[in-house]
DNA sequence: TGACCTTATGTTAGCGCTAACATAGCGTCA
DNA sequence: TGACGCTATGTTAGCGCTAACATAAGGTCA
């Protein structure tokens, strides 16, 4: 069974400063516990793992000595002893701002209460940064690795692969996956929306957004639908990825009538340079001049007026299924969370 | 010097199954790579960290040896023999939604550069919960710990001051910190909405939030500063910790002309009743039936309509600065980044 | 020329734990 | 009664690295 912080931490110690018995700074050891307590370490090691195998009195007696201690296990030297280090290696483009938090908040509310630590690291969506953080990553022998999309780079999927070890790849449902996926399809969600805006009687549309490779898939979709219905090409225009930016880009696509946004900061961002255009309506998505959809569903699109529609992604869902998958092997392998367009006043 | 995931990783690798030298499944040892380099494992170690101290024809041989093993360093081994994990554990309430989620970031990409991983938990703000999670942390013997606030149990402080390494409390300025801080002071941020939205003229005062210690500390400056200046004793209205919550808390506050919301989802959640109770203007303050102010300047704040007034903290900077007060003994320790009252159209 | 650097590499021991395999004591049961 | 199983505890070896201390070869300098 995996070390369960929640069942064995934390002991209540005696005192700020532990009494002393080897040297001043060291911080107390397995054995010096079973020193104390007349025991092995190896009992000690079993106090803390597997209690249920020590008799109740000696198991009171070493737990009295880990609180004298002021004891608090090693986990790195247990790591290496048992390789298992019960880590699980998340990397995501970026945490601020941003729809990829829910997926670290369901990530490791799943993973956590079962003994299991998050490293987090960021990509910045940078291959090459990318890479030195898988690099990273893998050297501290996670149980797992959990990613925001597939690896940018042949030599990140080599990485991945070569370690053996799960790897679950999110927020896409790619075609050859590493081994996990647990996603939705951009491509979908693209035609969604185009479907929608075509449907409304928008002839004039346009897809704002990042161009990572999810964003892409989201524009391909959306184009292809469009051009499929008979009207022209949209067009795209590639932000920063602050929705500020995203204000002035009404500026740039003068006589829309429709825009798709890659998330919703930038949908937002487009919303208030349409407010200081004087075109935006409190009424319904049929008195708007521009449709705006989202994507990402963020509480705040629906405190805003004219409340914003979009697509909406269970990033939670995402979080909680990618952990499922780490933890679980067997089973479907690929999990497809779906998406929802969720239709609002803003289009 | 500090292992350096940037300068070393990722090593091009030849191919995808590495050709076999021991048992199949194992990954590859820095002695595997001794051997095959023909030299002695230390060497392998010091092309990893100090190449600077390996002949060029030497360090060329043992990297074409890890280049065609896959050979992909054990952290959890080197910091067993070396008692450096270079990781940092990082405490926030709650990731997902939140204005944590900056101070998160800009801690990363402090810490990712040096080398440094960071280990994330979440307290959910439960006092049990963060005191297993430190006890957690503290098992994988991070370097420092950076956490949001301070440890809500007599538990928890004494976990950290026995650790004996850096621990810095953020987003407070505790008067007895266990170690460094990164902070602002709440209690100044809730007496400066006070007396700004008393020097408009309001009358009829509340506060909306949650109960946690920092929320807390603004409310005292909030009801202390109203009641200096004559006006009738605040109220507060203790929510859920997310927006939605909000959105019907002005049906519980009747008659108020003025709130300060603890956070900005609570603000503009706020708004969002106001809203539909026909109570929110596209005008200036001074047109608004109930002023508004939130706290954390969420980019969206500047988006909305009407714009949100609020307390910037500059959230990133207390990451970077917690980063830096970990990497940096001596030297300051209590490191005070301030806020701003930023007034836009809400109040 | 030999004492003394400097550079490049190696040897040894051990970090703090756990896996795997003893061992010892006891009760059970035919 | 002794073979057997069960429970509680111990012994041994080693996980994959690095610190600390050799060692060896060549260069420098009075």
């Amino acid at each position: 069974m995996a070390w369960q912080p929640g069942i064995v931490h934390p002991l209540p110690m005696s005192s700020d400063l532990p009494p002393e018995i080897g040297p001043a700074d060291a911080a107390p050891t397995l054995s010096a516990v079973a020193k104390r307590a007349g025991v092995s370490s190896i009992t000690v090691s079993r106090v803390v793992r597997l209690p249920d195998l020590v008799a109740p009195e000696t198991r009171a007696r070493v737990e009295r000595a880990m609180r004298e201690l002021g004891y608090v296990p090693n986990l790195v030297a247990g790591a290496l002893a048992s390789a298992r280090t019960n880590s699980v290696g998340v990397l995501v483009p970026t945490i601020a701002n941003s729809i990829f938090a829910d997926t670290v908040q369901g990530l490791s509310d799943t993973l956590e209460p079962r003994g299991f630590s998050v490293i987090l690291a960021q990509s910045r969506y940078d291959a090459a940064r990318e890479d030195r953080m898988l690099a990273a990553l893998l050297s501290r022998r996670p149980e797992a690795i959990i990613m925001v999309g597939s690896p940018a780079t042949e030599e990140g999927g080599r990485l991945l692969r070569n370690a053996r070890i799960p790897i679950v790849e999110t927020w896409e449902l790619p075609p050859a996956p590493i081994d996990a996926v647990a996603g939705f399809d951009n491509y979908k969600a693209g035609v969604a929306v185009a479907k929608h805006l075509v449907a409304q009687g928008r002839k004039r549309l346009a897809f704002i957004g990042g161009d990572d490779p999810r964003a892409t898939r989201r524009w391909s979709g959306f184009r292809d639908e469009i051009l499929a219905s008979g009207l022209a090409e949209p067009r795209r225009l590639i932000l920063e990825r602050n929705a500020t930016g995203s204000v002035v880009a009404h500026a740039r696509l003068p006589d829309v009538d429709a825009v798709f946004a890659a998330n919703d900061a930038h949908a937002i961002g487009f919303m208030a340079g349409l407010r200081s255009a004087g075109l935006l309506r409190d009424g319904p998505a049929s008195a708007q001049p521009v449709a705006v959809i989202g994507l990402g569903d963020l509480e705040m699109g629906r405190l805003i007026s004219p409340t914003l529609s979009t697509i909406s992604v269970h990033g939670d869902a995402i979080g909680r299924t990618a952990a499922t998958l780490t933890l679980e092997r067997g089973g479907e392998r690929r999990v497809d969370l779906g998406f929802e367009l969720v239709l609002r006043d803003s289009g």
